[in-house]
Parts: C-alpha cells; sequence; structure tokens
DNA sequence: ACGATCACG
DNA sequence: ACGTACGTGATCGTG
C-alpha cells in the first residue's frame, strides 16, 4: 500500500492506494466500518466519453473527510488479476454501501453501468449528486458571481481556500510528461503521485462539500426539491445511456460536402484579402477598404460584422433571399456563406460522426440542471443547437432502425401559458381556456378583426419581448417594425394584459426592497443581478417552463415510455418508435405530457406532436 | 483565457 | 428618471 498525505482546511487527510489483494481486502473492511456514514466515489477514466471505442476506467477512489482510497482497475498498466481483484472490491463496496454522494454523480454512475458492471438503476437510489445540491444553494457561474458547479469552486467556497484545483494541478503534470489534455488522461502513469494524490484529495472534498451541502439543503427546505433532481438526472442519464442513432455514410457525405463549400467561399473572400474567413479584424479592414460603412460594434468596442450586419451589406434578408435594394458587397457574401458551412461541417456533422460509439450511437452529456434557471444543457454534441430551418444536418439523425420512425412531443407557447398561469392574468387565462392563438387574439384586440400577419408577428415580438424584459429599441431591430409602432403596440399590450404587467413590476419592486431573487412555483431559489432585476420575469418563466418538462419526464417514465424518449430540448421531447406502434406510443407521450390544469389556475398545457419517417430531418422537411 | 460569432428554444 | 431582450455549447483567432 502506497500513501499520501495532505492538509485539508487545516487538517492532515491520508489517501491510500491500495496495491496488492491485502490492501483490498482493507479497503473492503474500511469501507465496512464506515457503517451508513457517506462515502464519496469518484472514478478516473482514459477520456470524457465513456461510449467512446478506446475508452477505459483506470481508478475507482472511495473517500470520507480525511481519508481516501484509491483503487487501481485499469486493465493496462498493472497485472490483469489486480485490476479484476480491484474492480471486485469496488463493485461489492458500490453494490452495499447505503450512502454514496459523487459529484457530478450521472457521469460516474454511467461509466459504472458501462465499464464495471454496477447497475445504474441500483446504484441511484444510494447515491447522492452534490452538484445538485449546488445548484439548489446557488446556480450562478462564477462569471455572475456564483461559485459555478465545478468542484474546485465549490470546494474553495464551502471546505478550503486553497482547495487544489487537481484538474489543473493533472493538467501540470501531463506537461512534464511531455503529454497533452487530450493525451495525459490516457497515459499518465496509474501509480503516479500527482495522479493518485489528486484521485484521492477529489473524494476528500466531496465527503467535505457534501456535509456542508447536506445540511444547507435542508435548513433552505429545499430537501424535496433535491428528491425530483436526483429522479430527474437518473432519467437523463439512461436517455443518455440510450443514445441516439446516427447515418455515418450520409454525415461523412454531408460534411465534405460542406468542406468543399467553405473551402470554395473561403478562396472568395482570399481575393479580397481576407486569409481567415473567421478573423472579425480582417473583414472589417477589408469592408472599410472596399468603402463600406459600418456602424455597429461589439460589447469591447470593435465594429461589429456579424451576420445580421453583414447580410444587408450581401442584399439578403433573413431568409438568404435577395432583397433587391443594393448591389451585393461579395465579400460580405462570402464571409457569412463560408462561416455557416465550415460551423455546420465541423460542429454538427463532424461531431456526430467524432462522438459515436461501435453502433452508430451518439450519447450526448446531458446535463439535467445547468442554466441559472435550472434549464437543461446537451453537449458532446451540443444536439439542442442543430439548424432548423434546413433539415440537411438533422437528417443525420436516425430512428432506432429501419422499421422506426421519428416523432416530437412539443408544449403549445409554454412560456406564454406559463407566465399567464402566474401572473393570474385573467385575460390571458380566458384567451388560452377558449383554445385561441394567443398571438392572434393579441392583435384581434389591439388592431381589429382585419389584423394582419405583420401585426399578428409584432404582438407575437411584444409578447416575447415582455418575456425577455426588452426594450422598445431591441424589439424594434428584433421585428424590424420600426420604433414608434412597436411603442404603440407594447402600449396597447400592457393595457390588454394588465395582470401580466403588473405581475413583473411586482417581482422586480420586491427584488428592490427584499432579497434579490425570485422563487420558482417548485420551490426554486433563483438569485438576481443588481442591475438586471428585470431580468425576474424572465427566469421565473423559463424556469417553470423547464420544470414542467422535467416533471413530464418522470411521468413518462412512469407510464413505460421513457425507452422511446431520445433527447429533450426545452419544450419538447423527441422520440423513436416502431413505425407501426409510433401514433399510439406519440399519443401516450402527448397525453402523458400534457397537463390539463396547471397550477390550479385553469391553464391548460397542451401538446402537439408530430411523427416523421425514419429520421429527425423529416420532422423539418414538411414545413420548408 | 477571452472575445466574437452562430446554432437552438 | 433611466435603460436592459433570456438561457445555453462550440469553434476560431488573437494575445
Amino acid at each position: 500500500m502506497r500513501v499520501q498525505h495532505h492538509r485539508i482546511a487545516g487538517e492532515q487527510v491520508v489517501i491510500r492506494v491500495a496495491e496488492s489483494r491485502a490492501d483490498l481486502d482493507e479497503f473492503e473492511r474500511w469501507a465496512a466500518e464506515q457503517g451508513r456514514r457517506p462515502v464519496a466515489v469518484d472514478t478516473e477514466a482514459t477520456g470524457l466519453n465513456a461510449f467512446s471505442a478506446g475508452f477505459r476506467l483506470r481508478m475507482v477512489q472511495f473517500g470520507t473527510a480525511r481519508e481516501a482510497w484509491v483503487i487501481p482497475v485499469d486493465t493496462q498498466g498493472i497485472p490483469p488479476e489486480m485490476s479484476t481483484a480491484g474492480l471486485g472490491s469496488a463493485r461489492r463496496v458500490l453494490a452495499c454501501h447505503p450512502a454514496l454522494v459523487a459529484h457530478n454523480a450521472p457521469f460516474d454512475a454511467l461509466v459504472l453501468d458501462r465499464h464495471a458492471g454496477v447497475d445504474l438503476d441500483a446504484l441511484w437510489p444510494r447515491l447522492t449528486d452534490t452538484a445538485i445540491l449546488a445548484h439548489l444553494c446557488d446556480p450562478r457561474g462564477p462569471e455572475d458571481g456564483g461559485p459555478g458547479l465545478k468542484l474546485k469552486g465549490l470546494a474553495a467556497l464551502h471546505v478550503d481556500p486553497d482547495a487544489p484545483d487537481t484538474a489543473d494541478g493533472l493538467t501540470a503534470a501531463f506537461r512534464t510528461l511531455g503529454l497533452t489534455t487530450e493525451t495525459g488522461w490516457a497515459q499518465i502513469p496509474l501509480d503516479h503521485p500527482t495522479y493518485t494524490l489528486y484521485a484521492g484529495l477529489d473524494v476528500i472534498l466531496t465527503a467535505r462539500l457534501h456535509t456542508v451541502l447536506a445540511d444547507l439543503v435542508a435548513a433552505r427546505g429545499f430537501t424535496r426539491l433535491a428528491e425530483f433532481e436526483a429522479a430527474v438526472a437518473l432519467v437523463c442519464a439512461k436517455i443518455q445511456r440510450r443514445g441516439v442513432r446516427v447515418d455515418p455514410e450520409y454525415l461523412t457525405a454531408l460534411r465534405a460536402d460542406l468542406l468543399s463549400d467553405a473551402e470554395r467561399w473561403t478562396d472568395v473572400a482570399a481575393g479580397y484579402g481576407v486569409r481567415s474567413i473567421n478573423a472579425p479584424a480582417q473583414v472589417v479592414n477589408a469592408l472599410l477598404g472596399m468603402g463600406e460603412t459600418l456602424t455597429e460594434i461589439t460589447k469591447s468596442g470593435a465594429l461589429k460584422v456579424d451576420k445580421e450586419v453583414l447580410a444587408p451589406l450581401a442584399d439578403l434578408d433573413r431568409e438568404w433571399e435577395r432583397i433587391g435594394a443594393r448591389e451585393p458587397n461579395l465579400l460580405a457574401d462570402a464571409v457569412i456563406r463560408g462561416k455557416r458551412s465550415a460551423k455546420w461541417a465541423v460542429s454538427y456533422a463532424g461531431a456526430m460522426l467524432d462522438y459515436r460509439d461501435a453502433d452508430d450511437r451518439i450519447h450526448p452529456s446531458i446535463a439535467s440542471l445547468r442554466a441559472r434557471t435550472a434549464r437543461m444543457s446537451i453537449s458532446r454534441p451540443a444536439l439542442q443547437q442543430l439548424p432548423s430551418k434546413e433539415a440537411r444536418v438533422r437528417r443525420g439523425m436516425l430512428a432506432d432502425d429501419d422499421a422506426s420512425v421519428w416523432g416530437s412531443v412539443d408544449y403549445q407557447a409554454v412560456e406564454m401559458r406559463v407566465i399567464a398561469a402566474l401572473s393570474g392574468d385573467p385575460v390571458m387565462i380566458e384567451a388560452i381556456r377558449a383554445g385561441r392563438d394567443l398571438h392572434g387574439y393579441t392583435a384581434e384586440l389591439v388592431y381589429g378583426p382585419d389584423y394582419t400577419l405583420r401585426q399578428r408577428n409584432l404582438m407575437k415580438g411584444v409578447g416575447l419581448g415582455k418575456l425577455f424584459g426588452g426594450g422598445a429599441d431591441t424589439l424594434a431591430r428584433q421585428t424590424g417594425a420600426p420604433v414608434d409602432q412597436v411603442r404603440h403596440a407594447t402600449r396597447r399590450y400592457d393595457r390588454v394584459y394588465r395582470g401580466i404587467t403588473r405581475y413583473s413590476a411586482r417581482l422586480v419592486r420586491r427584488a428592490e426592497y427584499g432579497r434579490r431573487e425570485v422563487t420558482t412555483p417548485t420551490g426554486r431559489v433563483i438569485p438576481l443581478d443588481r442591475n438586471r432585476l428585470y431580468a425576474a420575469t424572465n427566469y421565473i418563466v423559463q424556469s417553470t417552463a423547464r420544470d414542467v418538462l422535467a416533471d413530464a419526464l418522470l411521468r413518462v417514465d412512469d407510464a413505460g415510455l421513457l425507452d422511446y424518449v431520445r433527447l429533450p430540448v426545452h419544450d419538447e421531447l423527441v422520440f423513436s418508435a416502431p413505425a407501426d406502434t409510433a401514433h399510439e406510443v406519440g399519443r401516450a407521450l402527448a397525453e402523458t405530457m400534457a397537463v390539463t390544469d396547471f397550477l390550479g389556475t385553469g391553464v391548460p398545457l397542451t401538446t402537439d406532436l408530430e411523427i416523421g419517417g425514419r429520421s429527425w430531418g423529416s420532422l423539418y422537411e414538411l414545413a420548408a
């Protein structure tokens, strides 16, 4: 056994690295002695994607406030019998210890489920995620003045201001070994002292963090919310475990097409002296040299040349159609098109190909509790952000087999319905209950029964603007309508929906004179930024809508329908089902997700079902 | 590491 | 009285 020492919060802690069968026996005795006390668990592996081909679990660590055990289980670097024995010990402890803790538990649970024979469903009821507790206490990242959700920032706040950043420390160790962050996790020797020390410290910090956060969560009344989030996280982990099937041949061809397009546009731009279309400074210089005038500026004061600025110069409208207002600037045109092609090739088609497993499925990481508003996020790859105006990219995602199809169920105008329910605005509630198209209804009240589509869209923009707390100028820019028209529409909107205006104003007033936070119907507390109190309405609405979907996921699981669900996308669930039962499955999902009387306000949350063909893209081809 | 950009709801 | 559109993830270039 190798023993390492360190100081955490002024106390000496011990890290024991198991090296023999006798060590493993001692480890198991130690674990049994912990009784019902929480034991933190963590895993180290070759990489982040537990489903990729070369992934290996390297060690499993266990720890309490003062002690950690590092159990090597890698199939490389140690004798095979030690690897098997280590895994056996870790598995026995994981199978029976009554109180386990992990930071970002879904990651480790999925690793253990796939690579250590530890069943996700059996493990989860005994596993607490400190990242969930931390998010409930303060969901803000360091950039917004919060501690963030990473172990380092949380440990610095709650455990020891000098707690080492073990990830940073390891990258430094990688460098001295001639390794990078890419290669280091897989290649650093299993017995490297920095590796084992930091692996041990992670569980000690997690155990201590848990002690602090568990008390805080109980004291602030978040216990039930924490249980809810644990259930949501399990459901999301199961969705991730199943993954989504992709079409490698199609995606390979698509990527090649997009890359050759990007190259063509890059060559055009090069003819105007722009070496890289992704360098805004180069684009600015070239455009100014051509005699164009640029007025919009970025946050840091540089001239702005984003799509919004470039499209008019290229004589293109928002749908990429020629306006006919001027001679198109061919450089602006090449930059917009080239950037789009490159991004689609690399971030979407390429990422889907890179992340697929041996069965041509991708298992994107689902952070079930991510944004300040608790919204979920999906990464590696970012499947919530695939282009939706065109079907090309989404065509690369397939139903499970050739006898299955894609479908989706989404909530109809869920954020508008949520604000109606929360504010209790009688006019909006009545319109919703009557099954009216809300924006059309508003347009009719403001402009009369002969309102135009433009007027309806303006009122839709105003409604969204209310939700975001935006001003008339921004709204005018977004909708393309003149400012005075927007002002008029906003005033009329306020008069029609007095309850909404009152509700928003009250949230801000309460934040001004009371605590700078809002509390959602689920009891979630969202901190507000001092200078952006107006965001209160948006936070509470966005967060409540998120909880609606999260709760729906639990009901979908209870109804036995989770196996069909492929992804949550903010206000919708997309699914794959055998073609002959897809309508039945879709209807069951739509009914399970629907809410007849939201929060007892009489507001129904209705759902829309769509059934497509073999790919996700098929759901977008008809609309286009 | 950070700003700018662009994709989504 | 004044002025603010909300939330994400990924990539690229620059310093």
